[in-house]
DNA sequence: ACTCTGGCTCAAGACGAG
DNA sequence: TTGAGCCAGAGT
DNA sequence: CTCGTCC
């Protein structure tokens, strides 16, 4: 997922645009995150001896719980977050999508394997393995954040994409995630670890687009490339050629066509039906919603509805 | 000497009681 | 699953 | 701070 070492990249060759600061920075700002993510990492974290976290008709709540909380937190530190849920993912990721359902249904058969043995702790490695984000855990959460006065937005394809529009367009200051992919999709402003800074010791870091581009040396197209080149999730990238010597080769031949007239091939073997043109599109041109289709409105609480649904129907306390 | 790969590891959310 | 960090080993 | 609990 993302690009392949791209924040490391950016920390050693354009360290001026990386900003660090605090949530107080943020007060006032809106922020676009990635719904379907974040549902997944609380799946994948908020658990029990290796089970989610269930009401007493057995619905998971683990996701309710991680967004309830940090959307409250987020919202106490004066920032608006918008969230947006994925949509269809598109052509070129279904490779990728159908390695990570082969992978979970690997690890669905060692965690049978895991409980029947009465291993815990295999159990607990392989259950996280297999989670899945559900399109009943998305409309849970898109519930919640209606009672909760916080918008979201349905993205017709990638929810990075979709959050990189906003900001592109200027309804939101940037993109909340730790995905690197939104620089990609143009996005000018990324931040990183904006709501574990304040439990853990992790500062927020600001990415800058404009500032990476500066640093680096090339302009926005370029940098496709280089991400393609890096490893994203659309396409393979060419075994041997890392950080250093993508990024050389982008600023010496500017572009990837170029750059595969001159390489040695023996030494860097091409993939087979290298799709990168169509990755460098899907990143150029992603599916998006146009600005006039998403009103962002943050509204005060619906205070008896949360009540009723998070305690009458969710069951907590 | 530098760069990349692939092996391994670990943690993953948020809260508050103690 | 992801990512990050670390380290050994091999290729350039 | 660490650890157990949240549901």
């Amino acid at each position: 997922m993302g690009i392949h070492n791209l924040a490391k990249l950016i920390a050693d060759q354009a360290p001026a645009a990386i900003k660090e600061g605090e949530m107080a920075n943020y007060f006032g700002r809106k922020i676009a995150i990635d719904a379907s993510m974040s549902i997944y990492q609380f799946l994948i974290a908020v658990r029990q001896n290796g089970e989610n976290l269930t009401n007493d008709s057995g619905e998971t709540t683990s996701h309710l719980m991680g967004m309830f909380y940090r959307t409250i937190r987020m919202i106490e530190n004066g920032i608006k977050p918008v969230y947006v849920f994925d949509g269809k993912p598109p052509q070129l990721k279904s490779k990728e999508l159908e390695k990570r359902l082969e992978r979970r249904t690997e690890a669905e058969a060692e965690k049978t394997k895991a409980a029947d043995a009465g291993d815990g702790e295999a159990f607990d490695k392989f259950a996280r393995r297999t989670v899945k984000v559900t399109r009943e855990h998305n409309d849970d959460c898109k519930r919640l954040l209606t009672l909760m006065g916080v918008p979201y937005v349905d993205a017709p394809t990638e929810a990075e994409a979709q959050c990189a529009a906003l900001v592109k367009q200027g309804k939101v200051y940037g993109v909340g995630t730790e995905d690197m992919d939104a620089l990609t999709f143009g996005a000018d402003v990324l931040v990183r670890h904006l709501t574990f800074s304040e439990t853990r010791k992790m500062p927020i870091r600001e990415y800058s687009l404009t500032k990476a581009l500066q640093g680096l040396g090339i302009n926005f197209e370029e940098f496709t490339d280089l991400c393609i080149l890096l490893g994203c999730d659309y396409c393979d990238s060419i075994k041997g050629i890392g950080q250093k010597r993508a990024l050389d080769l982008i600023k010496q031949h500017r572009n990837i066509e170029t750059i595969l007239k001159n390489i040695d091939k023996k030494k860097y073997a091409v993939p087979d039906d290298w799709a990168y043109e169509q990755a460098r599109q899907l990143f150029k041109v992603p599916e998006i919603l146009p600005a006039d289709a998403t009103d962002l409105k943050w509204t005060e609480p619906d205070e008896d509805g949360l009540v009723s649904y998070m305690v009458k129907e969710k069951g907590f306390s």
